[in-house]
RNA sequence: GGGUAGUUUCCCGAGUGGCCAAAGGGAACAGACUGUAAAUCUGUCGUCUCCGACUUCGGUGGUUCGAAUCCACCACUGCCCA
């Protein structure tokens, strides 16, 4: 098999783990944070940057790269990793989350989904065997189920037909024969149900040949609920490999779910509002584009060696932002994610140091983490 | 010197008797963003003791129950003719 998950070291007083996985085009560190290429390109980043900043695997979407150039395009130009030029792992969701999020243009059936076409309105469909032939084209490492995600506020008796929809599509998604350097990552729904989450991991875990991945959190729900969904899953997952929370991305939250036993995690959000002038920092959010900035001529973070960090002042990103600067976007993305990675691989430390629980609380107490 | 068009809240600009504190855009300010329909979106944007009151539409004076809107004069600006 291609592919393996190390168990490094488990923290003694938390559910954390510090482990490696091993893929066909790498190892990836865990606990993890995987920047978000929807289109086959972390927005504003080249691969260098990427690599520089520390990722060690990317996200793409299959919606959207079977929408546009194609997922046979892909496979053409001899898949994903030489397609986009990134060497590293790659993982690609299977618009699974676009059930979710398309809202309005599409319709859900028991067969698959009937989407619209965002770009041109056109009419597609995606089976589960259809999602997972277009992932196979595209080449990823990591290939997602196809998973029916539901809303949060949804009621019960809808977050369970979404629940055990998934599981049907599972068992079809299955079937599918990925190439060789391809693996299957089932994910488990259930939405703010326990019961739920709980039966769904369960009927889920027979799926599971190297990770398992945790769908429909992080959609709006308090953190509480978010952390009680975790925490009941928590004693019920398989030790040996890793899981794989979907779409977390802000500080809190990553260490949050990292104690309560998971991996990797993955979010647009270090991108997007960095695009929209907002930066992590070891001090918290800090909204790049406010005036009282505009005379800051220190640093986004003291503590941050990324290459934003170590040349721009607070002052000129503020300026690149309100003159519609795209170089404005492109310095804090870079920022944000390395303060993820970075956040990411001292908790791992942290972790195999035995004091994850103490690393934990002193970043917690920063204020205005979200 | 003569003619003509104009002067609106930070800027541009709509509004030609009441529904106007005054459209729309910009700027400014604040906020949101979680498996990316997002370099997007939302809110505020005359003052205040803010369910209401007050002061504004170049200036002054009129007409009218009521004026940014009508009249007179003045000031300034653009264009055309000398």
């Amino acid at each position: 098999m291609n592919f393996k998950f190390k168990i490094i070291h488990t923290c003694p007083h938390t559910g954390a783990r510090a482990g490696e996985l091993y893929t066909p085009h790498g190892v990836v560190k865990t606990p993890v944070f995987m920047p978000v290429g929807t289109k086959a390109t972390v927005k504003a980043l080249s691969p260098q940057e990427l690599k520089e900043v520390g990722a060690q695997i990317v996200l793409a979407n299959n919606y959207h790269l079977y929408l546009r150039p194609g997922a046979e395009l892909v496979f053409e130009a001899g898949g994903l990793h030489k397609f986009m030029n990134w060497d590293r792992p790659i993982l690609t969701d299977s618009g699974g989350f676009q059930v979710f999020s398309l809202g309005k243009l599409r319709t859900i059936t028991e067969t698959g989904v009937h989407f619209k076409s965002h770009l041109d309105g056109s009419k597609h469909f995606f089976s589960p065997t259809i999602a997972m032939q277009s992932q196979r084209n595209l080449g990823a490492n990591i290939c997602m189920a196809f998973d029916h995600c539901s809303e949060y506020g949804i009621d019960y008796t809808g977050a369970r037909q979404a629940m055990e929809r998934t599981i049907r599509w599972l068992d079809e998604c299955s079937k599918v024969q990925l190439q060789s350097h391809q693996i299957l990552f089932p994910i488990v729904q259930g939405n703010m149900f326990l019961d739920l989450r709980l039966q769904s991991l369960k009927q889920t875990i027979p799926y599971a040949k190297c990770g398992i991945a945790i769908g429909g959190l992080s959609v709006g729900e308090p953190r509480s609920v978010m952390n009680e969904m975790l925490d009941a899953m928590q004693p019920h997952y398989p030790v040996d490999m890793p899981r794989y929370f979907m779409g977390l991305g802000n500080p809190e939250g990553l260490l949050q779910a990292v104690v309560r036993g998971i991996d990797m995690c993955d979010c647009v959000l270090p991108t997007r509002i960095a695009r929209n002038g907002t930066a992590f920092s070891s001090k918290g959010k800090i909204i790049v584009k406010n005036s009282k900035y505009k005379s800051d001529f220190s640093t986004l973070d003291p503590n941050c060696d990324c290459y934003t960090c170590q040349n721009f002042s607070k002052a000129y990103l503020r300026h690149l932002f309100n003159v519609d600067e795209i170089l404005g976007g492109r310095l804090v993305s870079l920022h944000n994610i390395r303060y993820l990675t970075n956040l990411m691989s001292q908790l791992r430390q942290s972790i195999v140091d035995n004091n994850t629980l103490e690393f934990v609380q002193e970043q917690l107490k920063i204020k205005n983490f979200e």
